[in-house]
RNA sequence: GCCCAGAUAGCUCAGUCGGUAGAGCAGAGGACUGAAAAUCCUCGUGUCGGCAGUUCGAUUCUGUCUCUGGGCA
């Protein structure tokens, strides 16, 4: 097949607060196109303020896929939003228009542009074994026994990353097949479009972190605080869950529990968005 | 005005029983296939506040000055 019979899709990528939503508004009001959020904190619903959500008027204006997909309680990944964001690809092309996909997760971009090996899911009673494995004799020993059934992959992975260790064990388990021959031997699927990829990125990043710091003093302001208290008490919802170990999340509920000032809790969540 | 405590990396501080110093955070670079706003790895020369004294040698001891806290009048 040809290159220019696919059909058309733009990528736009750039960090919190480099004005990527304005920009992509203005793009659905002045042609063809249809938005996909490309973030893996704006799908879980609930999670509004913390995440600088766009609001109503603006969606209104640019509805956005892949926005308050999930509950907060569920991990969303990059494998779902691969198989979200095609579909949704799908449905958008055939309406003849153009996706746009605008967002901040780099791996989000890279998994869809690239492809994922064939792996199982993460699996929750499995992960919470290797969790308390993980507490109970360290990231070193859960490595050790990653070496013994898959060497290869342990010669990427660090000793001390126990979320990649955790990772391939669990993989090793569900499967009985070390992952780096599952990753060598699945052969990944290209994206069947002809990309435009747009990176947009302040010249100046001091502006960025103005930018970035006036933010999240505002969430404060719009009741940041209260939004986390709530989704607490949310049932099944706990500290470690990939939607409260986000930014700024993670900082207030630190504060909540009594570890940080509010101080701190704010110049701590103005550092880690700039990340 | 007097007394006390400080002054060391961008920030918070540790330390050197006298031989020119190192952690955390920040920052920079990098790795990473179902948690990615995550998880990790690497990177530390700074008149050790100024000036003088003692000493072979002072950031370390002494004196003095400056500044910052706190206390007393």
């Amino acid at each position: 097949m040809n290159l220019s019979d696919l059909p058309k899709a733009i990528f736009l990528a750039g960090p919190t607060a480099s004005g990527k939503t304005d920009l992509a508004v203005k793009l659905v009001q002045s042609g063809p196109f249809e938005i996909i959020s490309v973030d893996s904190a704006l799908v879980y619903r609930g999670m509004d303020i913390g995440t600088a959500k766009p609001d109503k008027q603006t969606l209104e204006k640019a509805p956005h896929r892949l926005i308050d997909i999930c509950d907060p309680t569920d991990a969303y990944s990059a494998a779902r939003f691969r198989n979200d964001a095609l579909e949704a690809m799908q449905e958008i092309t055939a309406f003849g228009k153009i996706p746009l996909l605008v967002g901040g997760t780099m791996l989000y971009f890279k998994a869809l542009q690239f492809g994922l090996s064939n792996l199982p899911e993460s699996d929750r009673q499995i992960r919470q074994r290797l969790e308390l494995q993980l507490q109970q004799h360290g990231s070193a020993w859960l490595y050790q026994q990653l070496k013994t059934v898959d060497p290869a992959i342990c010669e990427r992975l660090h000793p001390n990353d126990p979320q990649r260790i955790m990772r391939a064990l669990e993989v090793y388990e569900i499967t009985g097949e070390p992952m780096s021959r599952l990753q060598a031997s699945n052969g990944k699927q290209q994206l069947p479009y002809q990309l435009c990829k747009y990176m947009i990125a302040p010249n100046d990043r001091s502006v960025l972190h103005e930018r970035i710091a006036s933010r999240f003093n505002s969430m404060i302001e719009q009741g940041f605080e209260e939004e986390v208290r709530h989704l607490m008490t949310i049932d099944g919802m706990h500290e470690n869950l990939p939607s409260m170990r986000s930014v700024g999340y993670r900082q207030m509920l630190m504060y909540l529990r009594g570890e940080y000032s509010r101080e701190e809790m704010i110049e701590r969540g103005i550092i880690a968005t700039r990340h």
